[in-house]
DNA sequence: TAGCTGACGCAAA
DNA sequence: ATTTGCGCCAGCT
């Protein structure tokens, strides 16, 4: 029977789930992220995962900060931007707009 | 086992 | 409106 794959806890993986969940032209903070894991407050946490996780089925470019900005990025906040911007999201003077 | 770091968040100045 | 400091959570050494 296929034991449980102990890459980390349940939290990476209810984290990458939700990432997952990201539809396109949408973004998600980090302290939202970790709400819906049902992780309230591990906003760090989210994104210390992020930065550790390198799974190109988890749109982690989707993530953003609580403050609308773009936040931190494995491979620059410059890329960030653009592909964000590409997937539809509209973004002014650095800030993520949308934010519900 | 314990301690430090870090793609964050919020409050105060 | 912007900047500084502290706090919280999970992961890694």
């Amino acid at each position: 029977m296929a034991k449980k794959q102990h890459t980390s806890g349940s939290f990476a993986t209810a984290v990458r789930g939700v990432v997952q969940h990201i539809p396109r032209g949408r973004v998600m903070s980090y302290a939202a992220v970790a709400a819906a894991a049902h992780f309230p407050g591990a906003a760090r946490a989210v994104g210390t995962l992020m930065r550790q996780n390198f799974n190109p089925t988890v749109p982690c470019h989707r993530v953003i900060r609580a403050d609308g900005r773009l936040g931190q990025y494995n491979r620059g906040t410059e890329q960030k931007r653009q592909r964000l911007e590409r997937e539809g999201v509209q973004i002014k003077n650095g800030r993520v707009l949308g934010t519900v």
